[in-house]
DNA sequence: AAATCAAACTGATTTAGATCAATTCAAGGT
DNA sequence: ACCTTGAATTGATCTAAATCAGTTTGATTT
């Protein structure tokens, strides 16, 4: 099966595949291309709820989403399970667990999901022929401090509003990057899981929504999303009045 | 003056620094270390309120904390600055503007002092006669992935109590590491900097501290820190009638 | 020593969001 | 078609923490 077309349909190559510009550094030559082609695996898709590691296990890949969605969580002081992030196709995860060798998270998939698998060790291996792969790595390590940077700023310092706002944006714009609609899209997440992301309860979350609506910024039905009035949503989330 | 003693006793070599292990690869050879200690800086110390990067600066060099303290703040959506790490002798900060090549935060000394630089395009460099060091780099900010997804826990799922007993033990823990006593210390931040970064208000913060001597828990002067029931604080962060 | 200024603390009041409590809705299972 | 189950929504109440308003303390200047 590894390396062969799944009945999914997915491309056997890295060249063929459409997120390539996030796996692959831009600057990878055609020979340095195939050599790392030879490296990625890509398995049988998961399930929904179907664990890609768990916190703990030995680290031994880092992992992009080809479709569908992933969360990662980890376990917090009082024992609750605390959502640390949201991973759309063309995003890698998987990154948590290169310090200590172990993963600091469990990697969930949200829906039926497919994933390719990159070896670290492998990828290691790489690094004395194509020595560009790990500067492209650090870079991809470096984006995830950055990202988890605005979200501290974000549970720091911003209301339940525009911490949903926020999110929705931020989705919208990754899906732009992905070419899909940033407009209307599903949420892969629940509410439970947005509530938790964000630090506050559902019904909070569930009220933004519908507060939302009729401030009619979007149009909301269950997971089907619809932004209508995005400059509105960026008002809100840039102006000090709507903060705590 | 760069690579010399200055007045204030900084040692001309890594090897004789005793922060070395952050800094440095344990695997290290000694020729290795020679190598290294030929490329990092020894600047003359910062004054309080002393800026060693701008937010928006070309990212050139990581740096390291001599002695001293060091914290980082980003300007957030509405304008405001939002602290997003202290960083205490031995820890290593810059990161942030690696993966864009700018600096994402702004790095200021919150008291005297002493930094030791270490420019990154040298670092690269030195990749290719020294390979662990690009492996070190890695390991180093997979660190800070997990330091800052620890914080979103925090931020998420915790009351102001335990948010500021969990700093409190943090940075008893990371002056433990240093040799350095983990039950009586000052804090290098004022109230304003911990309620900024904890994501609550100086009223807040005073009362909370107000509230752990009452309780016995410690006994707080200004800034003077003792700790006198650390598995109190502990069970506070880890009891989850303790949240909110 | 008096005056100035900023940081820290404390009390009173308000409020955003948590908690508690139903109700609605959709998806599977029998 | 009916029952079960879990997710989402909505309303009523409660509370932790924000906000507002001083007061205290200590460092610095004059």
């Amino acid at each position: 099966m590894k390396n062969e077309e799944t009945a999914y349909a997915i491309p056997v190559s890295c060249r063929d595949c459409r997120m390539s510009t996030m796996c692959i550094p831009l600057s990878l030559r055609s020979d340095e291309l195939y050599k790392l082609d030879q490296v990625i695996q890509r398995g049988s898709p998961y399930q929904t709820k179907g664990s890609i590691f768990y916190c703990g296990d030995k680290f031994t890949s880092a992992y992009a989403v080809r479709s569908g969605s992933v969360k990662t969580y980890c376990i917090d002081n009082e024992g609750r399970e605390q959502v640390t992030g949201f991973f759309l196709p063309g995003e890698i995860f998987g990154w948590d667990g290169l310090a200590t060798n172990y993963h600091q998270n469990t990697a969930v998939a949200m829906e039926t999901t497919s994933i390719c698998e990159i070896p670290y060790g492998q990828l290691e291996q790489l690094n004395s022929t194509v020595p560009s792969i790990q500067k492209h790595v650090i870079k991809l390590l470096s984006k995830e401090i950055n990202t988890d940077q605005r979200l501290i700023a974000l549970l720091a310092g911003n209301s339940a509003h525009q911490r949903l706002a926020s999110l929705l944006l931020n989705i919208s714009a990754r899906l732009a990057q992905q070419k899909l609609s940033s407009t209307r899209f599903r949420l892969p997440m629940s509410r439970g899981e947005i509530s938790n992301y964000l630090g506050m309860t559902v019904e909070t979350v569930s009220r933004a929504f519908s507060h939302f609506q009729r401030q009619k910024y979007l149009i909301v039905n269950k997971k089907e999303i619809e932004l209508i009035d995005k400059p509105a949503l960026q008002q809100l989330i840039s102006n000090p009045d709507g903060g705590h």
